[in-house]
DNA sequence: CTATTTGTTTAGACGCGTCTAAACTACGAC
DNA sequence: GTCGTAGTTTAGACGCGTCTAAACAAATAG
């Protein structure tokens, strides 16, 4: 038997490697839960000996077979449970994650497969984020690109953004920028600023956000 | 801040406190929760604490006006909870209440609000217990009488049956016994035993089962 | 009206998940 | 190469929710 919060560490290493490739350290882990290292160290334990993770000391972590099927179930659960509030509760895009994160490990294998079978087994969540499929193979990462790694001219389709930050998820959503928004680079500023047209719209980011934002070229030409 | 434990046992209290009556007593709430007494006194005190019951000691306890906000809050959640695993997710009413359990602590006001609005803000749920309103003022509870103490002859129309037992509930949907079923009584048997006429069908229930079947008389006569 | 049984509370322990403070390792600057 | 610093781990503490064993109160039988 797994606590949740045991849960929540293995979705974050998870996340962390899928990121920033193994190892993890234990600081990025701390600063992804919200949680001092000391923490992070002591749970990091408990999963060893339970053979969830892998672990060299002051080095960092690696998720083992048994541990990445965990932190996929529970990806499946939280993906699948964004995609039913975006879908069915008329969720904006935004507001999805929190709720997700707060009912992923509380639903059962049997509302698991209803909510599958209810959305018609999508495999992308409403961010563009994957969902793992029911037998918990690890899924397919489509090649995409970072925006920000794009130039001027670049005619490009948003295939996810990060769906962490519901502040600038809101200010995305509401430029028009959401996964399968198909734009155009016109500028990137030297002062660290995007400029990309939305239907004809001029769209201000900060590099910061170019970089969260993945996407794939349309024009095969330019790519990075 | 309440935990969802402390939620847990306000909620007990209040169903507790229905069925009997205040005081409701420390190995009540400990056979309803499935924890030993000296659980409950320790967890009971912390409550009292917090001014959500009222306590007598080694009498026993009962909820103060918070305190039963609190617990309608929580069957709001379930109740609406359960509606819609019913309705929406086509789950059998003998499975919806485990799931409901494991979900009521963890869903947000704002996901309340939108299953409220897409079940169309229903007033009672699939087992017929009454779902509190958004006001959370204490629900009106209509006088039902237990089948158990009707006779042989009278007619009656389900008004609810008790979730808590998911062999028991499927037993008797499978039976056709549900809240709506109109059904007659055809013999009370001294060995315990009811015999009522469900749809044409006999069906036979010992007196446990009917004492938690609750049901509204259809001719006016013959109330108990 | 006392004695026994039944039920409740106190006492003390434990595992979980967290923290702070202090010890330690690794790594880049010099 | 040594040293200082940034990052990690150990040590020790705490609150929560639970338990068992023992002390205590209330209800019941005689």
């Amino acid at each position: 038997m797994l606590s949740d919060v045991m849960e929540d560490y293995l979705k974050a290493v998870y996340v962390l490697q899928r990121e920033h490739g193994p190892p993890v350290k234990t600081s990025a882990i701390a600063d992804y839960l919200d949680v001092t290292p000391p923490t992070v160290t002591s749970m990091v334990g408990k999963l060893e000996e339970r053979g969830l993770v892998a672990r060299e000391k002051y080095k960092g972590v690696e998720l083992t077979p048994e541990g990445e099927t965990v932190a996929l179930e529970v990806l499946r659960h939280h993906r699948l449970l964004e995609s039913f509030l975006a879908d069915h509760l008329d969720y904006e895009y935004d507001e999805v994650h929190d709720e997700a994160d707060a009912l992923e490990h509380h639903i059962s294998e049997e509302f698991e497969r209803r909510l599958a079978r209810k959305l018609d087994d999508p495999t992308v969540d409403p961010h563009g984020d994957p969902i793992p499929s029911a037998d918990l193979e690890p899924p397919e990462h489509p090649d995409t690109t970072a925006l920000a790694d794009h130039v001027a001219g670049d005619r490009v389709v948003v295939a996810r953004v990060d769906d962490r930050n519901s502040e600038e998820l809101r200010y995305l959503t509401d430029a028009g920028i959401e996964p399968g928004t198909e734009l155009s680079v016109r500028e990137h500023a030297p002062i660290g600023l995007f400029v990309v047209d939305v239907d004809g719209e001029d769209v201000h980011l900060p590099d910061r956000v170019a970089a969260v934002i993945r996407v794939r070229s349309l024009d095969e030409v330019s790519e990075p």
